[in-house]
DNA sequence: TATCAATGGTTGACAAGTCAACTAATAAGT
DNA sequence: ACTTATTAGTTGACTTGTCAACCATTGATA
């Protein structure tokens, strides 16, 4: 997180580093004050997977935009807390196709009021004119960068 | 990462970690381009001590916004690779005063280019007004939810 | 068709962060 | 002074992420 100091444009880095942790600490802290001890990794691939049930892995990797050694392991840890299961896809033996279990379909209920909150408490005091450019300039530093 | 998909506000916080990591890894590819071979927690620990040299270690995680824990961890392979050492503070024996190596010292001149550089491709095509709205709404964000 | 490239997934090694429980030292309160 | 609370730092266990090397399978091509 590029020194604070150093210049203003700097100093936006750094507090998107600060606010990131501060947003994935408070879904975090939400879901284990609730029972539900999992971060906001899981949360992101449940969703996907409560639209479109069956994604390959790879799909799935992707559309977090990241990497696939990462989404193996995390799915090893879901697999293993039962929020997911694994099957091979017949027509592409190389291909393992995750889809939700019943326990992972339920969460949808419980969670999506607790992330809402964290989101409304995030952003107030944010108006729609400063949320429009929020939105706006992070995709752009995110495709300034990532266009590789 | 709050769904994509699950609303428009929603969609920032997506954003905001896309952003995040996309900077932080270009800091790191472009660090390791250049035959150093470190992260940007320790640019933020050596930025704070290039300005501050003695800090104590609760200094730097406060000032990093973050748990004395990881500091812990970072001092230790930092000062294992040579760029910081740790001297006890004759006051107060609880306290460890981390210091910067002649190595550590040396890394300003090498390491500030290459983070302007990176800077300045993550803002291209960012305007003023847009950069000062992230500023603003970064930190409103940030103290929304870190107000503990 | 035999080879070579691209793709899907796993594994190892690591960086960063977080929380909780602990020790040691200092500061405050009675 | 004595007990109690606070503060500094460490350690353990864990989550999330990245890179690189590696299999197996599939697709392209010569």
């Amino acid at each position: 997180m590029p020194d604070p100091r150093h210049s203003l444009e700097g100093a936006v880095l750094f507090w998107l580093h600060q606010a990131d942790r501060a947003v994935r600490g408070e879904v975090l802290r939400q879901f284990r004050a609730t029972g539900r001890d999992l971060g906001t990794a899981r949360w992101e691939v449940l969703t996907h997977l409560w639209q479109r049930d069956g994604a390959s892995q790879t799909a799935l990797a992707r559309g977090a935009g990241r990497d696939k050694a990462g989404m193996t392991r995390l799915l090893d840890r879901m697999e293993g807390e039962g929020l997911v299961e694994r099957r091979a896809d017949p027509a592409d033996r190389r291909v393992s196709r995750v889809f939700l279990t019943p326990a992972g379909r339920a969460l949808h209920g419980d969670l999506l009021p607790i992330v809402s909150q964290v989101i409304e408490k995030a952003l107030q005091g944010v108006d729609e004119a400063e949320l429009a450019a929020l939105r706006h300039g992070l995709k752009h530093i995110h495709q300034n960068l990532a266009g590789e």
